[in-house]
Formats: structure tokens, C-alpha cells, sequence
DNA sequence: TTAAAATCCCCCCAAAATGGGTGATATTCG
DNA sequence: CGAATATCACCCATTTTGGGGGGATTTTAA
């Protein structure tokens, strides 16, 4: 098949079968091919210019340096590059971690050879696929902590507190005095059962309540 | 039609025109059905609790209270309603306003029936729907300004500052002095142009650095 | 209606943090 | 090589912070 109008895709997946699978599917279409993939993401990332792969499929779980760093070494040394996440972890942290260091998109392994094939689609038309368990997860670390203990004046306050603001200017801001900006300060430090602005910025920010 | 175990949809939409398309959709599907339509969020409020919808349908662009407001307004009383925001906006303050006030999902009205009807199925199995402009402007949201002035050591100490450490706190974490932590405060500051912690964490966070 | 919050304001004080200045050395990377 | 980076040091004045204490009014919810 002539491969000049097929989108170069590389695949980074330390299992032999999944990656054979995964190899398969994409080449069974006429918009993509596989150029290279690999087991591991060292090998990949040293081939890179040579491959110059549009889109990674990239694993999590792999021998030596792991997918999370990975992307953020390749989105850093080729920023064009558009990196899918395949993993079967769902797990929150890492998730972030992968959207942080730059992944387009995030997919699970129990996924089609569809909802391969489509979210190879969505990233090359500038979408970001996600499966719907992590696209919630996603959305909802936007939201806040419905059950905060702090005032929605306190909460304010912490806000400004967190942006760097000192006492005086969150009075400024807030139209009281500094007073009553420490004042609700003591009050947040003693619900949040700490004792200084880091430690109730850490501590906020980790329940989401500001 | 029995309604029993139909999910309940409430529609708020001040166009007239789409606000009938949309009941004429929903309801022609045996799995859910539109138990009113507003043409503003006040009256939709009003009688949340008579309608007990499942799902509310949001527009933005509202008469008397915005959309936005309207979503905090009703999560706050009611958390287990979701919203799905549809909306001719796809300004990325509207979307992250939205999606921080507590909507699940944000459609643009553009969508087909198909998507629409796929969305209420999405948000109703726990999902977040979302256009592919969306997702991408979401997921753009977690990745950092790739061009940033400032070194990675710089970076990561205006990250701790961030965090409300202290010159002497951020030393510590990062096994330096307090000299050079405060030195690299310096170089940060000359480089964002500012002059204090606040400014910028301002300018950092509004650029993407940290 | 009554109690619990939330919100607001004021004082004192000592320790810590901040920002500005100047200057130096070692390393790294193109 | 030279520029940028990362590291460390000392001086100084001012501001900020957190811990005490006290009290007022308004709003909210039981």
C-alpha cells in the first residue's frame, strides 16, 4: 500500500501481543501506518527523528524510563508530536500526570479496535479522546468540594491567600480591614486544623476547597 | 407513553424554536422524556423541586440570571441533578466557569440529535460529554506554557512559592540555602518583569508556567 | 425563637519572611 | 569559548505572620 498520505504512527508497548494487535488494527486502514514500535521507550525516543511519527500510542507500565516521562521528553524535544496514553490504569494520579506532561488524549486497554481507530481520528482533527471514566475524572477536577468547612468568606479569603496575597492586601481587595482578613484567617487555620498559609494551601487545595 | 421509568429532563432555553426541537427529541425516545422547558433559569430553579429532573439542560445565554450562576445555583441545592450546558460558546472562561460551577457536560448547539441524545446517555452513565473542542481546550488546560523564560529550577521553586512556602521552606525541599532560594526569587521576578510573590504567582499562573 | 454561624473590627508582640542591593563560584551546554 | 544556569553569601529596612486576647452585629438554621 502506498504509505505518503498515511499518517506515521509509532507505538510504545512493552507487551509483545498488545503491540502486535495494536499494529495490526492501524495498518488494516488506509489513513495510517505503523512506521516503528517499540517495547520499550528509550529505543523510541532515540529514533524519533527518524521515525517522525505524527502520533505516539504510548503505554504507562514499561521497562526502564516510564510513559509519563516519556511524553514530557518527547513534548519537549518535539512539541508536534501527539501523544495517546493506552494504559489499564484509570488511576487518577496518573492521569494528571500524563495530560501534565503534554498526552493528547487517553485511552484504556479495554478499548475497541473502533475506539482505537476513532481516537487516532479525534487527535489528528485537534481533539483530545478520552474514555468516559477518565473524561469525568477530568471534569471533575474542576469542581470543588461540596462539603467544605470553610464560609464562603473564608473561602474567599484562602482563594487570595493562595495566589500569594498578604493579609493586607486580601483586606484591601475584600473592602474590610486586616484585621478582619486575619481574623477569618485564624478561623480557616482552625478548621483546617493547621497553623500557617502553606499548610492550609496544601491542605485546600488537596480536599478542593478552594 | 408510560413515564415511570423515563429519566426526567428539564430544559432551560430561551429560544423558543430550540427549545421545542429539543423536547421533540428527548421525548421521542422511550428512555427519557422532558418534564418542563424554561425560557429562563429562575423559573427552572423555582420548581426544581417539583420537577425533580435527573438531567437539566442548560443554555448560557439567558435572560435575567446567566447559565453560569443558574449551575452553581441548583448544584449547590440540588448536587445530584446534572447539568449539561449546550450553548452556542465555546470561549474556553465560559467552559471552565461552566465546568467549575458544577456542569457534567458541555455540548455545543451545533450538536446533532444523535450527539445530544449521546450525551444524556453519557452524563446518565457517569461520563462527561464534551465536543472535541472542548476535551482539547480541557485537556490544553492541564499543560504548561512550553515557552516559558524561565529555568527549570526557577520554575520549580516559583511552583513551591506557589504553594505559600517560604523562602526558607522551598530551601529545604530543595536541599539549597536559603541564599539561593531567594536568588533564584530574584532571577524569577526580573524575568516575569514583577516585583513581589504575589505579581508573580499572578503572571505564572495566567501563563501557564507552573 | 434561640442558638450557632458568619462576618466584622481592634489591640499587643516577637519571630519570621520579604525584597533590594552587591558579589562570587561552579557547571552546563551549544 | 561564552552565555546561561545554579549555587552560595552578607547587609539592611520593612512587612508579614501567627499567636494571644477582646468584642460587635448580622445571618442562618434548628
Amino acid at each position: 500500500m502506498n504509505n505518503y498520505f498515511r499518517s506515521r504512527i509509532v507505538i510504545v508497548e512493552d507487551n509483545d501481543a498488545v503491540r502486535e494487535g495494536f499494529s495490526l488494527i492501524i495498518n488494516s486502514v488506509s489513513n495510517y501506518y505503523v512506521v516503528n514500535a517499540y517495547d520499550n521507550a528509550e529505543d523510541a525516543i532515540k529514533n524519533l527523528r527518524k521515525d517522525a511519527p505524527e502520533i505516539v500510542l504510548m503505554d504507562l507500565e514499561l521497562p526502564g524510563i516510564n510513559g509519563i516521562e516519556a511524553i514530557g521528553i518527547i513534548k519537549k524535544t518535539n512539541p508536534n508530536i501527539q501523544l495517546i496514553v493506552n494504559t489499564i490504569y484509570e488511576n487518577s494520579e496518573l492521569v494528571f500526570q500524563a495530560l501534565c506532561a503534554g498526552a493528547s488524549g487517553y485511552i484504556t486497554k479495554n478499548s475497541s479496535h473502533t475506539e482505537l481507530l476513532d481516537a487516532i481520528d479525534e487527535v489528528i482533527n485537534g481533539g483530545a479522546p478520552m474514555s468516559t471514566k477518565i473524561a469525568k475524572m477530568v471534569v471533575n477536577s474542576f469542581q470543588k468540594n461540596p462539603n467544605s468547612p470553610l464560609s464562603s468568606r473564608e473561602t474567599q479569603v484562602l482563594e487570595l491567600l493562595s495566589k500569594g496575597k498578604s493579609y493586607s492586601m486580601i483586606a484591601q481587595e475584600l473592602f474590610i480591614t486586616k484585621e478582619t482578613a486575619k481574623s477569618h484567617i485564624k478561623n480557616i487555620y482552625s478548621k483546617l486544623q493547621v497553623n500557617s498559609k502553606s499548610e492550609a494551601i496544601a491542605k485546600a487545595t488537596k480536599e478542593k476547597l478552594i
